[in-house]
DNA sequence: GATAGTCGCAACGCTAATTGTTACGACAGC
DNA sequence: GCTGTCGTAACAATTAGCGTTGCGACTATC
């Protein structure tokens, strides 16, 4: 399906940022999470941008800037981080319109389009039913260690 | 997501061949599949190819040749036809590992693992309850005609 | 007011997947 | 043997995702 990693690599800053919270720190910077996640500022800077413009988090400008959870991580789920950083759909139809002589040809994206939104429904009816809580939980029981555990280490 | 779409051609090829069949006729090949769905019979003959592997469909060679349904319709379901065709997973990891002195970093990919493991096999679910049978009956009813309509009109 | 640290965002290159296309060998019925 | 179709490799075109660089905008601190 040539899979993309954006929703991972979106619940991978909002637990991290939930976490660097928790320890008592204001805000996260786009590079911290950056490290943590292994990759570029500018990745995290776009997707926490889309994540901004739903709603989840806020970001400050100037030294000492950074950004912040908007909500709870117990009150998002990964449905809203997926309508977030995920607008197209799931399943394609033909790149070609299909020929409209052929009773299939006519029938088959009207039918298709039905179906699919079925299935897109119940995989977000899925996604709700995970918090950012629940995937902070999970990953800090990968490794178990003291709570309040330090994000990067240090 | 970068949506493709396989799925959907595999499901036009399949209502168009079980059509064409109860027409009377024993094989459909390529070329007719691809005229309806607007697109090269090298595609068809691929994504059938796949349908082959999973036992869905048959294919016969020398002059005559072309394809067969393998079951009846209404025995395959949208989720044979997924598997046959998407084989990878629906989201990806971090392209590159990441940090693994990070509490976040360390538990994210498990964690993820886990919880997408299960989004996919809802998918699936969801996707078994929709047969070829359904498809060919809700295509059909977008445009109503008589029964045993001709795929392409002749 | 100047400085420094961070976000905001545009621009570009690289990689990979998807799709379309051509070509040609393999096969089987006539 | 001829012909029509599949089987498959090879290649081009397009697109999305991701990484990277660069620089302007903004603000806390000095």
């Amino acid at each position: 399906m040539s899979a993309n990693s954006r929703l991972t690599i979106a619940a991978h800053a909002l637990a991290w940022i939930g976490l660097y919270q928790r320890q008592g720190h204001e805000v996260a910077t786009s590079e911290q999470i950056a490290a943590s996640a292994n990759t570029n500022p500018v990745v995290i800077r776009r997707l926490l941008g889309e994540l901004r413009g739903a709603g989840l988090v806020e970001s400050r400008r100037g030294v000492g800037a950074g950004w912040s959870l908007a909500r709870e991580l117990g009150s998002m789920t990964l449905r809203d981080v997926y309508e977030a950083v995920e607008p197209g759909p799931l399943f394609a139809m033909h790149r070609a319109t299909p020929d409209q002589e052929c009773a299939v040809g006519f029938g088959i994206q009207p039918a298709m389009r039905e179906i699919y939104a079925g299935v897109e429904e119940t995989l977000r009816q899925e996604l709700s039913r995970v918090t950012l809580e629940d995937v902070l939980r999970d990953v800090l029981a990968v490794r178990p260690g003291p709570t309040g555990e330090v994000p990067s280490g240090g």
